[in-house]
DNA sequence: TCAGCAATGTACGAACCAGTACGTTAGCTA
DNA sequence: TAGCTAACGTACTGGTTCGTACATTGCTGA
């Protein structure tokens, strides 16, 4: 998440249309994942912005629209990880484990997002739906495991006639179950699945497990 | 003044601690699961009940509580179908893939439950911290995953020395995500996780994902 | 250099909402 | 059957919170 940090010259009104606009989002993102929607105060953002609240009706219209425009943002980041993905020198079933691995170090850093989305469920993915911009977002990650796939399958590494969204979501629900549920999961199980001690050991269960879903011989389907 | 379309009964003030209780949950529940936390309106619950907003807070003194209360029955039901598990007679990779099943049913039967559960993350799990009874309930599919993964261990059929709450965390991952993740799933994705069409498809791609986990060869941890 | 607009600040209002003071009644029991 | 109390209802309040009317200032182009 990009942070806007500049020398704030006390007393002066300093006119920056991009950066007002970028502190704001700074500050709605952390206040929005720390308090879901509804507990979100856009008082409270204002008042940890170097503007005021004025400015937030300003330039995003009301919270709902602000909202969105985290969204947009959030989402725009994991996008640009993915694109930076090169796995095509790899052997796929390397290459699969650098995706997932990718996939679980990036939710691991950005828990915010993680809330975001959890946040933006709760509300059916409303604000999406209502959004240009993340309407027609594709997931290079897709693109990606599409390619893998096809050369696994081609050279008969990988034994099962897997969809690609499929195996997205069997990526995603386990790297973003393990920030999402941290709480619940600590709080019922006594086990914190983001400590640092344990990291290396989920990383490698998860590509452990793809792999191994991906070469076992299995009934058609 | 007699009304002539008022139902005789319903029009009476009938007095019944246990009904209003189990009432004011009961709508709470759905009202908490619709809008979270902070979106939920202890007037609208009061509202759809046949009761007050006086009785709210005369049975569990204030909305924090009554969330807690919420959530302990909540969870209460999803032990309970733990505890109803009889896999005893199955080998070790029937068991497992059942016990997968049952999870995978239990979410997809109570998508509040899974709602609930995504809000109290959003709470850091706040309420389960302060609650009596949901600080020590065990987990009896726990227990279940203990038992199995022993006996499959100690007949060679698991490769893996797999931890049972690791086993659970990632059958739980599975199935929490389909259930809670599926509006932005659906929405970046095009694909809805909830498709009746695709249950069964992704109900073997649980038990095959675990199971082949489990009988995978790898290099030791 | 100054007009005009983009950008910003202040102060306020109207609606909402959790929680409560106070009054009432049903049904049990002595 | 009187009286007691758990159970229930009504009406209100005090604080909160989104949003806006109105005022002001810095910047830029003609």
């Amino acid at each position: 998440m990009t942070s806007v940090e500049e020398p704030a010259r006390p007393g002066e009104r300093i006119r920056d249309a991009a950066r007002t606009r970028a502190e704001i989002l700074d500050v709605a993102t952390q206040e929005f994942a720390r308090a879901g929607y509804d507990g979100a105060r856009v008082d409270e953002i204002a008042a940890r912005t170097r503007t005021t609240k004025r400015m937030i009706y300003y330039y995003f219209g009301g919270k709902e629209q602000l909202f969105t425009a985290v969204l947009e943002r959030a989402y725009g980041v994991i996008r640009r990880a993915e694109q930076q993905l090169d796995v095509d020198h790899l052997d796929p079933v390397a290459a699969i484990r650098r995706l997932a691995e990718l996939t679980f170090d990036h939710h691991e850093q950005h828990p915010d997002f993680i809330r975001l989305v959890s946040i933006e469920n709760i509300h059916e993915a409303h604000h999406i739906a209502g959004s240009e911009k993340l309407g027609k977002i594709g997931s290079p990650a897709l693109d990606v495991i599409r390619r893998i796939l096809a050369s696994g399958q081609e050279s008969g590494l990988f034994t099962a006639d897997v969809d690609a969204v499929d195996l997205h979501a069997m990526i995603s629900s386990f790297c973003f179950f393990r920030v999402s549920n941290r709480h619940t999961f600590g709080a019922l199980f006594g086990r914190d699945l983001l400590d640092p001690a344990q990291r290396a050991h989920y990383r490698t269960m998860l590509g452990d497990m793809v792999i191994a879903y991906l070469t076992a011989e299995r009934a058609a389907d």
